[in-house]
DNA sequence: CTAACATTTTTCCAACTGGTCAAATTTCTG
DNA sequence: CAGAAATTTGACCAGTTGGAAAAATGTTAG
């Protein structure tokens, strides 16, 4: 059987029984482990990363990494808690009070933000999209899905105002979605069809404004 | 030292020295595991797939896999190329001589076609990304890159003559890939938002239209 | 039918995997 | 400094992994 569908029996904290004060050196290496692991499972997903390839990137041995994350498991879960509120923050931060263009425009520009300064983050919820995530669909059917309903609801009444165009405002939100993680989560895609000379620096710059021309005025001109 | 790391001596056809004619049960079952790897490889990756995994989807022993495919990565590699000609026939179909956004649209309508078609070479497509393409960087830089500089050079043309609004032509494809890809790679997530309901049949309608109104027209209303 | 060839199965292996355990070492507290 | 607690290490384990070898079984052209 797979280590993948074995169902897991005890909860995260198996070290820790009575709930000792944490000391200098556990948030020290466990904030270690976690960046090493981040590198690691963002590359290669859950099953392809091994403990041995981050306990080598955190600097430490493999028994020893298992004294602070008794599973591989419990460093996958945190990893993910952690990406989630940064892959949410963009969308929490929309103001149903504001001007529906420049929120709109402001959120695609956070959430652009958000993968050039979060690669690995983003990558990191990618692969698990992939895998059908089987680790988090309970958050994505539930804190996920509350979340934009709730954004699609204010969305759709900036629409019924006419202060925008009428369109699905699940779709349009997918759309920001994919149009900016792509520079994340293809970033060698883009890095080798615009070449050396364009993929440095101001890619991101390029691409916040295309995105706001598109998202604002399509591609049709106005004069027909 | 990783598998995946580790230089690889011999080529892929190892078993046919001789070139002798392929037989009916090779192709049959040749085919029978590409299919069963396809599941496996787009859904964990090459590292977190097993060739037992992928044998038994195949309904085959390893070893007799192993008698077709002498390595785990000559399947990958069929299976890259069959998938990279299913994903650049969309962009290769686009027309310099059509009418633009006549063009555009239709090309944004059947690459969204290959999302719901053929997901898995999607995913498959899109996990090679993830993990920096390591396997086909060389087709990224080259035969990619050079089919993206033809098209985009028509697109900019069609925008000088005055036919489309100016933008980054390459930034234009990136989206067009980044949005109707999302329907093939975060199906978990589009399906977990959406619910029930409208996850169904109709999604793919829903987005081919609201992907050609964001792509002509965008947000603003275009009475102000 | 039968020899030559193609296919399949059985057995096996060395390296890697996630994880355990007890002993050794380091760090902290009084 | 001494003792207790925290941390690190080395040896180990059972299951999995990609793959090899050879024997056993099918298939087919002459």
């Amino acid at each position: 059987m797979l280590e993948s569908d074995r169902p897991k029996g005890r909860g995260t904290e198996a070290r820790q029984r009575k709930a000792r004060p944490i000391t200098r050196i556990q948030r020290e290496k466990q904030d270690l482990i976690l960046e090493a692991a981040l590198d690691v499972f963002s590359l290669h997903g859950f099953r392809g990363a091994t403990i041995d390839q981050i306990a080598e990137a955190a600097g430490m041995s493999k028994p020893n990494l298992l004294y602070y994350f008794p599973r591989k498991e419990d460093i996958h879960k945190r990893l993910m808690a952690g990406m989630l509120d940064i892959w949410l923050a963009p969308l929490r931060h929309m103001d149903s009070d504001g001007d529906p263009i420049p929120e709109i425009r402001s959120y695609i520009r956070r959430k652009l933000k958000m993968s050039r300064d979060f690669p690995r983050q983003s990558r990191l919820f990618a692969n698990e999209m992939l895998q059908g995530a089987p680790r988090i669909i309970d958050m994505l059917e539930g804190e996920l899905k509350t979340l934009v309903d709730e954004k699609a609801k204010v969305i759709g009444g900036w629409m019924d105002e006419g202060k925008l165009n009428r369109a699905d405002p699940y779709h349009l939100i997918f759309a920001i979605w994919a149009t900016t993680q792509h520079y994340a989560d293809f970033d060698v895609q883009v890095r080798a069809v615009l070449g050396n000379d364009r993929s440095g620096e101001g890619r991101f710059e390029d691409a916040a404004c295309f995105l706001e021309q598109l998202f604002m005025h399509g591609l049709k001109p106005q004069r027909g």
